[in-house]
DNA sequence: CCTACCGATCGGTAGG
DNA sequence: CCTACCGATCGGTAGG
């Protein structure tokens, strides 16, 4: 048995009845092993739901860093960052059910790591969307509630996976939001 | 003491701390009874959410049944959806995150009744989508998944309450799921 | 990694 | 609407 098993199996656990539901008795059972020997593993309940929520925040956040760095326009920077919230969906769907969903389930001082993640990578995202209304690219009303639409749409990818092609989706998403911005 | 003031503080709770996390000892301090008096009013914890849950999707489904009256064209009949989002949401935005987020909770048996109204308000709200298609004025590619992407948005609108002015979400979302679709 | 176990908390009931 | 209480289940520990 290794930890990685066993993090993996929780958070489809965590996805599938919640944090507060799913029990370690349940969690020993889905990687066969008894309640007691799941923290020969594991400190506690709660470092699982970090280790979770966390991974998920260190990738977007990285995936923005990287980003950054190709000084692309401000369309090409909306592409790459649909790109990589379908990427980190498809290739962790449970993950991100949870980081989704779970993460105020976190204790005090993981969700303020947590936020201070969150809120710098809004911030970065809302530099890209009035980068390109400054140039004329894009148009909308308000920034902070169209960056709530796209983010919600963005966030919720994950419930395609298993039910629907990657590309497609990934395609989907950008027809739909480059028309959305599209200053005609 | 009135059995609505306990289903809406238990919303409330819900809310913050999801249906598995709360307590019948957290809803009777909220209301300020003892844990059992609140049985004098409901069932069950059970009982609770399935009402909150029950509530918010007839109202989905009335909203559909009004508007599927009026013969609307297809772009008119998705304004009106996103009204009708957007108007339950400012209504009722505890119940909203609720029926949104802990409706998996419910037992089996209601979970049963509330997908059947739920996959049938799907259902309607595609024929719009593929009306629209049908004549010319949307454009996109999957039906499916572009459906996911537009409830994806509407069904977080409840996010924006206490935060953003009512009509500019409405307006906003308006904006950019019009433009998204448009047949240029 | 298992057996055995602990104190805390849960949803809910009995009875007035 | 309250006091008193129940069996079940919880996260986690001791000790080997």
């Amino acid at each position: 048995m290794n930890r990685t098993t066993i993090i993996n199996a929780a958070a489809g656990l965590f996805e599938s009845k919640g944090y507060s539901a799913t029990s370690m008795r349940d969690l020993a059972e889905k990687v066969g092993l008894m309640p007691s020997s799941l923290y020969s593993h594991i400190n506690s309940k709660q470092e699982i739901l970090k280790e979770i929520c966390m991974q998920c925040a260190y990738q977007f956040t990285e995936g923005m860093l990287e980003l950054k760095q190709n000084n692309n326009n401000p369309q090409q920077s909306i592409d790459a960052l649909i790109k990589l919230h379908v990427d980190i969906a498809y290739s962790f769907p449970s993950s991100i059910a949870v980081f989704n969903d779970e993460w105020r389930f976190m204790e005090a001082k993981d969700i303020t790591t947590f936020k201070k993640l969150r809120t710098q990578y809004e911030k970065n995202f809302k530099d890209i969307l009035q980068e390109g209304k400054d140039k004329g690219i894009f148009n909308y009303i308000d920034l902070d509630v169209v960056f709530l639409i796209i983010l919600s749409t963005l966030n919720r990818t994950y419930q395609s996976v298993g039910k629907y092609n990657k590309n497609k989706v990934e395609a989907e998403i950008n027809h739909f939001i480059k028309n959305a911005l599209k200053n005609t």
